[in-house]
RNA sequence: GGGCCGUUAGUCUAGCUGGCUAGGACGUCGCCCUCACGCGGCGAAGAUCACCGGUUCAAAUCCGGUACGGCCCA
């Protein structure tokens, strides 16, 4: 492991003459971007440090991704992101800690190996179903972690883990246990979200809402005893065998009069009650709706608050249980059809008409989501709803708005979280019922990981009634449950005895898809766990879209592959898309035009390194600690010193566009366009402007350049590091441009004077460079004379100062500062005026 | 129906703790084979900052409202 670079210091390593190594004339991204993965990886220098007693800790809780395949430019803009906030905070000093872990369970894999396979979860044995799971997260790993290396992301492959891993599973099992005896852990018989075709229960935050075409029902029901009837009107006909109670609103002058009458539920032989309840909403349908355990979760609520009754209509994979008489054994769309039928024969359908409405179905499937009464294992979330939003917004959040997202979902859930599912790629529930008396037996801390499927409890009999045989749990735990607890896993929980060195994570980076989920999760559990944050701010990512501005997607043919861009560009031009495509947290689209620009950008700074390099071919940089800096010289370095300041301030802030544009547009326009242009000649003929005014030209290049590389480097880090390697390590002295120390803002290099001064000469250039363009001429062409006028002493004795360099730069034989006024072209934005004689 | 976000040149976007000729990129147009770079250089054109009203010496920026769009939740 390599420790020592905090140690390397310039002064031990410079001694004697260095030469500047020339640098090739192509830029080669493959080969670079490929080389630098490499040996970085040799090198170690992304591995934390977990003896380090001096620097600051930094520890980002990397979202363990879900294997769903190839990389795709979501994670793209999301690594990107926090690696930059990695290699940042790593040139600032810290020791950081970035793992990475896989997601590996749950429904998504299962459906997958289902689909493929043509089978279902019970048609094969579950070890065998549970290995041809893990095979294809393996697959989708090794897809993914091809792109991620690609990226460039400065990960501690070291710390990399699986949640199907059996050693995950004990973490998970230890913090259920622990969980359940601190009472956050219950089982019990309430209504949840039920999946009839993955047949197991999910939660909330896995139900998606879409708009549909349905088809709304006018049903008769007969008052009981008479000839009068109330049109109900329903979406949902094959509840009507469970219909348990008819409701109107107490307001509602057509109805309010049959509250407390027995009403006759059509096709079934028998009566239920008509009750008033404010929230009908009296405008939709008829204003009379029949009440069914469970047509939705209107229905869990009035149940609940009337009392009522609750008739288990359908069983686990949406079939009618005999509770649906004539119709059990039927699929719920069979028994609807049926229904329908039935009640037309009889005379009972009023009519139909088409209405869209939303419905609930599962995210992973898009079946319609049913609600069923089974029994459960919950973990109470809601108790921690206030925690959660006080915790919520003590936290930073980039950006800050963000933080709504996590409250409002808190405060929107009405249920708890259901935490057991039916199925069987996960991690197992560590529970045992005794055979007797049906005793819950939980494994003791120290049995875990096991799996009660395969193994009995490791006690002798049941304290209570003395049985020995017993039954393991079958339910295993939603996903969430595993990676709900990254912050403490990552920190070394609980092995490690010294985690909570690491805990809170510094950094927990999210898209705005998932902070109901992964961000709440963590919270909930965390909290729960431990009392206290998980995190100490969060960094959010927007979705990537597509070139036209829409969600990308495959079918609107606006989809990009990660792997294609990555190849084709290089993980530098792909990462300033990443860091400058838009502000953080906002959506941004795919734009191939916006990793052009950064392939251009980074042959920018590749040719004019080159020609630096050239330029300072017999420089010494350990030489020239006293130089004499130049008008310009002293421009450029205030302005660098500024630029510093800026950047890092948007690093800080996690504002990556803003720091990418300072850079690219102070490199580009400011150091290549003016002050590059401008030294040419000094560094060109000594003879003329002397060897002092050289010696500081290369020197301000010098530094001005390493400063340029190390800021943009947490974005670019694979051509920075080869530019560095060329030019600057000897020098430097560190063995990367990844682990130097990050400038300083040093308000002593800031001069007033300089950049006014500066400023001043360069929009003179600019005015005689604009003249040239309009009278057609190369910028090259020579001017004979140039008088410049400025009523301004102070200005005179500044251009008088930086003739030279206008001289030199555009090719004038004789300047006059004069401040007679003449007829001349106005310098922009100066009370300065030019003129050019050709 | 509620919440959050957005509406800036042909396109995408920055700025929004109020004070600059509203910044950048792509695209467009003109010029330049200037000895680092044509994957380039130098220039130019292009925006009543969605609309209405208010606060202020001063509003893209703050406040209220309207319209349209997006996301999330009922």
């Amino acid at each position: 492991m390599f420790l020592g670079y905090i140690s390397f210091s310039t002064q031990t390593l410079t001694a004697g003459l260095i030469i500047m190594q020339p640098m090739p004339k192509e830029y080669n991204f493959k080969e670079i971007e490929a080389k630098w993965q490499s040996k970085w990886e040799e090198m170690g220098i992304y591995h934390y440090n977990w003896k380090d007693q001096t620097r600051p800790p930094y520890s980002i809780d990397t979202p363990p991704p879900y294997p769903s395949g190839e990389l795709h430019m979501g994670n793209v803009l999301n690594w990107t992101y926090f690696d930059m906030v990695a290699r940042y905070k790593r040139m600032q000093g810290f020791n950081v800690l970035f793992p990475q872990g896989w997601d590996c369970h749950g429904l998504g894999i299962e459906i997958q190996v289902e689909k493929a396979n043509n089978i279902r979860k019970r048609d094969i044995p579950s070890n065998q179903f549970r290995s041809m799971c893990m095979a294809l997260v393996e697959k989708y790993i090794a897809m993914m972690k091809e792109g991620i290396l690609k990226l460039g992301c400065s990960i501690d492959w070291t710390t990399e883990y699986r949640t199907m891993d059996s050693d995950y599973w004990r973490r998970t099992q230890l913090s259920f246990i622990r969980l359940l005896k601190s009472g956050y852990m219950y089982q019990g018989t309430h209504p949840v979200n039920w999946c009839p075709r993955d047949e197991t229960a999910i939660a909330d935050a896995e139900v998606d809402h879409i708009k549909r075409e349905g088809t709304l029902h006018y049903v008769r029901f007969y008052l009981e005893g008479s000839k009068e009837y109330l049109l109900i009107a329903t979406t949902r006909p094959e509840f009507i065998p469970a219909c348990v109670a008819v409701e109107v609103n107490p307001n509602d002058e057509r109805y309010n009069k049959y509250i407390g009458r027995k009403i006759t539920v059509p096709l079934m032989n028998r009566s239920v009650a008509i009750i008033g309840e404010e929230s009908v909403d009296r405008e939709f349908g008829t204003g009379v709706v029949q009440i069914c355990t469970y047509g939705d979760k209107d229905d869990v609520r009035t149940v609940l608050k009337h009392k009522l009754p609750v008739i288990r209509l359908i069983n686990e994979s949406g079939r009618i249980t005999e509770a649906g008489c004539k119709y059990s054994g039927l699929y719920l769309n069979q028994a609807r059809t049926a229904i329908v039928a039935d009640l037309d024969t009889a005379g009972l359908l009023e009519k139909t008409e088409k209405i869209m409405h939303e419905v609930g179905v599962c995210e992973r499937c898009k079946t319609h989501i049913e609600i069923l009464e089974r029994k459960q294992w919950f973990m109470s979330t809601r108790k921690l709803t206030a925690e959660v939003e006080k915790t919520t917004n003590a936290i930073i959040w980039y950006p800050d708005y963000m933080k709504n997202r996590l409250i409002d979902w808190a405060k929107s859930l009405d249920w708890d979280w259901v935490i057991s599912r039916q199925r069987l790629f996960a991690t197992p529930i560590p529970i045992w019922y005794c055979s007797g008396c049906g005793e819950l037996v939980v494994a003791e801390e120290d049995w875990v990981p096991i799996d009660p499927k395969l193994e009995g409890p490791r006690i002798e009999k049941c304290p209570k009634c003395g049985g020995k045989n017993f039954v393991g749990e079958q339910d295993v735990m939603d996903t969430w449950m595993d990676s709900s607890i990254t912050c403490a896993v990552h920190a070394g929980w609980p092995d490690n005895a010294n985690w909570r060195k690491l805990f809170p994570a510094s950094i927990h980076p999210s898209g705005t898809d998932i902070i109901r989920t992964w961000a709440y999760y963590l919270m909930v559990r965390h909290l729960a766990l431990f009392g206290e944050k998980p995190f100490r701010s969060v960094l959010i990512n927007g979705m990537v879209l597509g070139s036209d501005g829409r969600k990308m997607s495959k079918s609107l043919k606006n989809y990009a592959a990660a792997p294609e861009v990555l190849s084709k560009n290089g993980a530098d031009a792909t990462r300033q898309w990443a860091a400058g495509g838009g502000a953080t947290g906002s959506d941004i689209p795919y734009r191939a035009q916006d990793v052009e620009y950064g392939r251009r950008f980074l042959v920018k700074l590749w040719n004019v390194s080159s020609f630096a390099s050239k330029l300072l071919e017999d420089y010494n940089p350990t030489e020239n600690l006293e130089v004499e800096l130049q008008l310009l010289d002293k421009w450029i370095v205030s302005k660098t010193e500024n630029l510093t300041k800026k950047v890092t301030e948007a690093f800080e802030k996690c504002q990556f566009n803003i720091a990418v544009e300072e850079i690219r547009n102070f490199t580009w326009h400011v150091f290549c366009d003016f002050y590059i242009e401008a030294i040419k000649d000094r560094l060109y003929r000594p003879d003329v402007h002397g060897k002092t005014s050289r010696l500081a030209a290369q020197h301000t290049l010098y530094e001005v350049l390493y400063r340029v590389l190390q800021l943009i480097s947490p974005v670019t880090p694979h051509l920075t590091e080869e530019i560095y390697q060329y030019m600057h390590k000897e020098h430097k002295g560190y063995p990367s441009i990844q682990v130097s120390e990050w400038p300083k803002f040093d308000s002593e290099k800031i001069s007033e004077t300089a950049e006014k001064d500066g400023d001043l000469i360069t929009a003179i250039m600019s005015e005689i460079r604009r003249d040239k363009a309009e009278k057609k001429l190369p910028l090259n062409a020579p001017i004979k004379n140039l008088i410049i006028y400025t009523t301004k002493n102070e200005e005179a004795v500044t251009i008088k100062k930086g003739c030279v360099d206008i001289a030199s730069t555009l090719k004038i034989e004789n300047i006059r500062v004069d401040t007679e006024k003449i007829e001349g072209r106005q310098v922009s934005q100066y009370e300065v005026y030019i003129k050019p004689e050709y």
